[in-house]
Order: C-alpha cells, then structure tokens, then sequence
DNA sequence: GCGTATTTGTGAACGCAGTTCAAAGTGTGG
DNA sequence: CCACACTTTGAACTGCGTTCACAAATACGC
C-alpha cells in the first residue's frame, strides 16, 4: 500500500475545500474559523496546517474554484451569434448575475490580501486572463483601429467599470439598488460606448 | 472649572484621530492596533473607549476626515468653464489623482465593514451625495432628454464606473498599470460616452 | 512476525489582537 | 478640606491563527 497516507491527504484537502467554500458562501470570509472548520471536517486544527500553508492558502484554493465557475458562466452568456455590443452587455448581466447569487464568495475573490508576499498564484491571472480575452473579441470588432495595446487597456478599463457598477451596485452601503437597477445601469454605459465623441480629451 | 474633563476628552479624541490617521495612511487598516495608538498617544488601551464605541468608530472617524479631503480635491478640479465631458474627465481625474496619493487612506473608505449594524452614519450619504451632484451636473447637460430617475442611475453609473478602473487600476494584484494608463482608460471610456448608440439593448 | 525508525496526526499552548472592568486616581460641591 | 462621584487605568478576558512537543500510526529491516 503506497499512498495510503497521499489518499487521506488528499481526501482531507478536499473536503477542507468543501467546507470552507460552504462556510464563506454563508458567512463571508471573515467567518471562516480553523477551530470550527477541524471540527466539521473532524479533525484537529493542525490537520489544516499539514494540508495548507495556512487558511489563506485555503482561501485561495475555493477562490480558484469560484474563479472557475465565473469564467464558466461569462463564456456561456453568449454564442457568438450577436453583435459585438450586445455580446459585451451578455457578458457583464452574467458577471452580475454571478455576483448577485454568490455574493460572499464573488466578494471573497477580491478581499483576500494578496499584496505582499508576492507571488500572485498564476491560476489567478491565467483566470483573469481568460475573462479579459473574452471582453477583447468583441471590443475588437468594436474598435478595429485600435492598436493591441489601445485595446489592452480598452479591455482592462470595461471589465474595471462594469466590476466597479456591480460592486457598488451589490452593496447597499454606498449606493443600495435593485439588481434590475444594475442592468439598466450596465446597459446604459456599455450602450452609449462608440467611436469617440469629443476630441477635447 | 467646569469643564475640565470635557476638555481633556475632546484633545484626546483629536490627538487619536490624528494618529490614527497617520497610522492608516502608513500602514493601511489592517495596522491600527489600539495598544500601540494608545502608547503612541500616551494614554492607556481603555482610554480609546471613553472617546470612542471602538476602534471601528476611530476609523469611521478617520474616514470623515478623508471623504471631505477627496470631495474638496474633486470639488477644486474643475471651474465651470469647462464642456460638461470635459468636466466629467477633470472630476474623475481628480478622483484618481487623490486616491493614487493617499492609497492607504482611500482603501480604508471602502474597507470598513458596515454592513450590519445597519447604522450607516448621515455624513457618510451625504458626502457621497455632494460628489454625486457633482456628477450630475454635467451629466445632465449631456443628456437632457433624460429623466430624474434615468439620470441618476446614470450618476451611480459613472461614479461607479471611474470607481471601479480607478480601483482595479491601482492594485497591482488584478491588472498593474502604471497611473498615466489609468488616465487613459478613464479618458477612453469617458470621451466615447455619447448619446445611445446602439437600439438592440 | 517483531522491534525499531520515521513519518503523520494531535490538541494544548503560544502570541497577538480588541475589548472589558475592578480598582486607583482625580475633580467637584458642600 | 473632605467625601463622593466620575474618570482613567492597565491587567485580565476572550477569540483568533499558528506552532510544536508528544502520541499514534506506518514503513522498514531482519
């Protein structure tokens, strides 16, 4: 019997994963406790630290996943059969939708600390980097005289100003609103974005 | 005498947010520890809870302080005699200009839980609501068909907007782009806003 | 199969944080 | 000047993530 001991491990991480991805959905991530957690998953709370560097390590594994289901969701929003305009606007109402009903854990992905220590996991940017593509395509039919980099920051800025609606729009502390609210909002950036307007820039 | 403690009191609430906020700018929220504020002010741990409910009141405290700052630097953005796109582009870069410079202090507006307690204290909306009017102003102009309601979506729109590139532009984790890149894709996103372009929302 | 060595799991203990509270100190009214 | 109430104090309490000396389990040599 070889990996009798990987096995368990490897189960234990799992459902690790399992329970803090259930607790975080309930209750945020500042809920999330080692001593509660060893205890639904029946173990001892250094059991955690064998599997995990630490619970922010955890937290990044059930950040990938959620980060997985986001991008499942965006790409399957659309099929390719609609204007450009109409497919970014698509895209942003399932991020919406997305957030909407899993807010906890879509806020877990951006309240993690992740600015020392450096090392960025590179699942996270390669997971960015594929919704950022999916906004690319159609910005580029959008914009045909944009050069790659133009339309690298054109990308950046729509994901940054549909993400900033949805974020305030989703917390009633700044600016409570109705999640019907928030698509009118969406729709009506992304339906007045077209060649440029003013020169004065 | 009569009011001798009251007076010792209200220095002592000065000197804390003072230091505090000192404390935020440095090092970010998360490095406001009421034993070190309290050696720093020369007093002890329990003195902070005779001026404040707890340290997050310290903090909400703070946060006033900055609100009125970043609403004076938006408000001294722009004259008036600007087109109202034009005045649009000068208030959000303003906007950036303040947060790439106290990043810290700007972070901590958001950062601050305040989702239960319910209490969201008045200076909060009300600081929001000038930069709000603020936005309007020209936003009305651009769109005069538009009505009360329609009009102020689109104000939250637009703040949240701005927000969200400033926001995502400044923390390197998502998508580090130097700052002259966040004013260009403030710019690019702005100038194109025009009257509706497209019908098949 | 048995004894030894190594690896793995355990949970009490540690450090550090915010907050509280009995006791010491201070100011006030008579 | 004294007695009383209010204020201030900092040690103690609670809750948390993390560690580590020890115990249990496993693997290995014979």
């Amino acid at each position: 019997m070889a990996g009798k001991v990987a096995e368990r491990r490897a189960a234990l991480r799992v459902r690790l994963i399992e329970l803090a991805e259930e607790q975080i959905a309930a209750g945020g991530l500042s809920s999330l406790k080692a001593r509660e957690l060893a205890a639904a998953a029946g173990c001892a709370v250094g059991a955690i630290y064998n599997v995990f560097e630490d619970l922010h390590g955890l937290v990044l594994e059930v950040n990938g996943h959620t980060f997985k289901k986001l991008g499942a969701a965006v790409s399957a929003s659309y099929d390719g059969s609609e204007s450009p305009r109409q497919r970014l606007i698509l895209m942003s109402n399932a991020y919406l939708e997305f957030a909407a009903e899993h807010p906890k854990l879509w806020r877990a992905l951006f309240d993690v600390e992740m600015t020392e220590g450096g090392a960025v996991p590179e699942w996270y940017l390669s997971s960015l980097g594929g919704l950022f593509n999916n906004i690319r395509a159609p910005l580029s039919e959008l914009y045909a005289e944009m050069g790659e980099e133009e339309l690298g920051l054109m990308t950046r800025a729509m994901f940054s100003a549909v993400h900033g609606i949805v974020l305030l729009g989703l917390e009633n502390r700044i600016s409570g609103v109705p999640s019907e609210h928030i698509r009118t909002m969406i729709a009506q950036v992304l339906s007045r974005i077209g060649p440029e307007v003013a020169s004065e820039v």
